[in-house]
DNA sequence: CCCAATGTGTAGCCTCATCTACATTTTGGT
DNA sequence: ACCAAAATGTAGATGAGGCTACACATTGGG
């Protein structure tokens, strides 16, 4: 214990009526960084898949400049992609998303579109709203979506 | 250039309309890898103060245990906390927050606040909200956030 | 049809967050 | 006052994600 610890006994005794347990807190933020390992594969794969549908390709350099980071980068983390089953692709012949690839990228585009909506609905600017989406949509849990989904309809 | 793409001049001429440009995407994206990056201190600062608070000291393991990770983590981090001037600490002798520690906590717990309270306002349930909020909070722009203030004041 | 421009891929390095394993210090009950 | 238990700190490994620099492949205009 600390040097304090003695003496602090009684406001130990005494926590924080609002803080949650400490195992729910500890879930909470494993949650969160899960969360955080999977945003990145999603903005690849939400992207590759725009890129599919408007140019009819998607080379590692276009997605590097998309998202701001080197060839070398977007090179790298496409490997990831292939290694995780969501993509495909030859040397020198683009990337292409593989059925389930297709599949995380419905589901992101969708929850991306909600997750805008939601802000725009609130009040936030369209074009925050599109910036703050990126960041935010890879943290809202199903439940929270459609709860979105609903208030969206309803008001 | 890839082997289509001689071809596929067409449909590159015809970018899908809301695609945004590849710089204010890829500025878009970089900004949301920046706030990944400053989300872990948050995340620290804010549960450090909580404990100060509610307990009078802020010891490694209690702060490992909440977060859920090895106290070897916590401890690292921590030291990037110092590093960073948010922090100070002895050994043996816990964690404290500077003076720009506590003002990031103050801010941080403000703006988990609004989030959360903007959640269960469109409908998420308490806890998903607090859940969700644990993710989301280190996105919101400040202008999204006075929205949603905003909107909490006059719904 | 050739070669400069452009895209692609590889190698090597960095930082951060995480872990396990081990060493050290503090605390508190007997 | 002692010693076992608990907290703390340190070392070393791993993997993600980022970069620069260099080497190789492809494309397309002259």
């Amino acid at each position: 214990m600390l040097g304090a610890a003695r003496m602090a006994k009684q406001e130990r005794a005494a926590p924080r009526p609002d803080m949650p347990t400490e195992a729910a807190q500890a879930h909470r933020f494993g949650k969160a960084r899960t969360a955080q390992s999977t945003a990145l594969l999603e903005d690849y794969v939400e992207l590759i898949s725009d890129l599919l549908a408007s140019t009819g390709e998607a080379r590692p350099t276009d997605v590097a400049r998309r998202l701001g980071v080197s060839h070398a980068t977007a090179i790298k983390t496409i490997a990831r992609l292939k290694r995780e089953g969501f993509a495909t692709s030859k040397p020198y012949r683009g990337v292409f998303l593989t059925v389930g690839g297709e599949a995380l990228a419905e589901r992101v585009r969708k929850r991306h579109r909600l997750v805008v909506d939601l802000l725009v609905a609130v009040g936030v600017p369209a074009d925050s709203a599109e910036a703050d989406a990126e960041g935010i949509e890879h943290h809202v849990s199903d439940v929270a979506l459609s709860a979105f989904s609903d208030f969206l309809a309803r008001r």
